[in-house]
RNA sequence: GGCGGCAUGGCCAAGUGGUAAGGCAGAGGACUGCAAAUCCUUUAUCCCCGGUUCGAAUCCGGGUGCCGCCUCCA
């Protein structure tokens, strides 16, 4: 049996207990990318938020559809595509190509189904003819336009009423300012289908409530995307469905945060502070991003700055060497003994460990609550550390921390962090943060070594000159009492 | 103008009735050849005013400020 969870629903502006259509199943579908650009650092958040919270639906017992679809023919593309000389539906392909590398890249998981428009349009127009027929669309000189007062409920998500709604431009062929194309009559040069009221193609707003029909069915569990899209986009979608199937569409709307920049506005092309994943991904492991993402809960606005990644990095980097200081520990007594004889940290550590499970569970059922749940997590890491400066802990504690490593490889099941080992973690770190840096390993690495020796030689001055030197270059440097590391620091200047 | 949301320590942030998780940054200490990391210590009139309550960051009313949407937007 899955677990029950409770999630705010956009539309009742509550958290409310989850139900689903079918038992034990949960539809899921998320707006995806209208393809004509790479994805940028905001439009990831969406992704990996939608996707975390799908790998836990599934840790957690759900059998889950979930779909995600790609807009490949839209305006946009249509614009960018003349610009460059190419055709609109190959340049969407190759822009389909990039996401899927850099969706990779970032760590999701495939969706069970990713609709295009370009290879849906029959779905469409069978959903613009019912409505035509129902007398919800009307048609006008190869336009098909919806009309919004034949719904009576338009207004019920986004809380907007029609009369109160600025329209600057008046479009030619509508009955009212508040209609909308459902299919839009073809102009010369754009791709376009053959369909009842002529050559077109479909408006944006028909195809999610198309092709989640077809992929999931007449009332979806759940619908998510940004809050950007409450109004029109998902407005129109429930007055398409509804008034098409004469169904409830969607039981539970589910609307991500916005990346915000520091001067609180949006991250957008028209600001002109666009930060592409793959530029993130080439300077910051994965994970970076996606406890960047994760920290905050999904509902609220995310800043973005300079120091975001750099601060995430160091976040990762505090968990990954709690759980290596967890790993290096052995023993084979009962943990109940280990703890009786090293005392109130090892019992400490062994309370939080197998309790995180629990707490975990109760955070993310409650409107998928990550930044609780990351809180807890360093918590245990804090934990993990005290009782690892005990000298005993070494040899004896390993059975006091396994309930702590059995919780970092639950929260990397649940929500795809600390996926990795710590030698991949710490290397993917230094190539990247290198290579951001501009700084050569070989010459860290020979320079590491030459102060090795100086140290050998009690040459105290040689080495703290060698470790000067590497600090100009953002290397910091970590003596151990077996053998010397470094790493790169993180800064603002760094980043 | 309309609709929706937000306001918690230097910064970010969790927390919806019982006197404030966590992270980043700073300061002091332990550790260290010196450092780094780690650990310890340390910083909150929870935007303002009023109300409900034995008790409010948390509920209600008013105010102020900020953001999103109303045009494409994750």
């Amino acid at each position: 049996m899955p677990a029950n969870f409770r999630i705010y629903n956009t539309l009742s502006r509550q958290v409310e207990d989850f139900q689903p259509v079918e038992a034990g199943h949960v539809g899921i579908y998320v707006c995806g990318m209208t393809v004509y650009d790479h994805i940028h650092v905001g439009h990831a958040r969406a992704m990996v938020v939608f996707d975390a919270f799908v790998r836990y639906l599934r840790y957690r017992d759900w059998r889950v559809t979930f779909v995600r679809n790609f807009t490949d023919v839209d305006d946009k593309i249509i614009k960018r595509a003349n610009e460059v000389g190419k055709d609109p539906v190959a340049l969407a392909s190759e822009f389909i190509g990039h996401f899927h590398h850099d969706v990779t890249a970032l760590g999701l998981a495939m969706p069970d189904h990713e609709p295009k428009v370009s290879e849906s349009i029959d779905a469409i127009v069978e959903m613009i003819s019912h409505l035509v027929a129902k007398g919800h669309a009307y048609e006008n000189e190869g336009t098909v336009w919806y009309s919004v007062e034949t719904f009576p409920e338009y207004g019920k998500l986004s809380g907007q009423k029609v009369d109160e709604l600025r329209s600057p431009d008046e479009v030619p062929g509508k009955r009212s300012p508040a209609d909308f194309a459902l299919w839009k009559a073809a102009k010369p040069g754009d791709p376009s289908w053959d369909s009842p009221w002529g050559p077109g193609r479909p408006g944006w707003h028909i195809e999610c409530s198309a092709m989640s029909l077809g992929d999931i069915g007449q009332t979806l569990d759940i619908h998510g995307g940004g809050l950007d899209l409450v109004f029109p986009h998902h407005e129109n979608e429930i007055a398409q469905s509804e008034a098409a199937n004469g169904t409830k569409y969607v039981n539970y709307w589910m609307h991500n945060g916005l990346l915000t920049m520091a001067s609180g506005q949006k991250m957008g092309k028209s600001l002109g502070n666009v930060i592409n994943v793959r530029d993130a991904l080439a300077d910051f492991p994965a994970e970076t991003l996606r406890l960047y993402y994760l920290q905050n809960h999904y509902r609220s606005p995310l800043p973005w700055g300079p120091e975001a990644l750099p601060e995430a990095l160091a976040m990762l980097g505090r968990l990954y060497e709690a759980r290596e200081n967890a790993e290096a520990m052995g023993g084979s007594e009962p943990a109940e003994q280990v703890i009786q004889s090293l005392g109130a940290d090892a019992e400490r550590v062994w309370e939080l460990g197998t309790s995180f499970i629990e707490r975990m569970h109760a955070s993310l059922d409650n409107d998928f609550n990550t930044a609780q749940t990351l809180g807890h997590l360093f918590e245990l890491a804090r934990a993990t550390n005290r009782f690892a400066n005990h000298k005993k802990a070494k040899k004896r504690g390993g059975p006091v921390v396994a309930p702590a490593l059995a919780a970092f490889a639950e929260v990397s099941h649940a929500l795809g962090l600390m996926g990795m080992t710590t030698a991949a973690f710490t290397d993917e770190v230094k190539v990247k943060r290198l290579g951001a840096l501009g700084v050569s390993r070989e010459e860290v690495e020979s320079m590491l070594a030459e102060r090795v020796a100086a140290r050998e030689a009690k040459d105290w001055a040689r080495a703290d000159e060698i470790r000067a030197e590497l600090e100009a270059r953002s290397i910091v440097v970590m003596d151990r009492p077996d053998g010397s590391d470094w790493k790169v620091r993180l800064s603002a200047a760094a980043s």
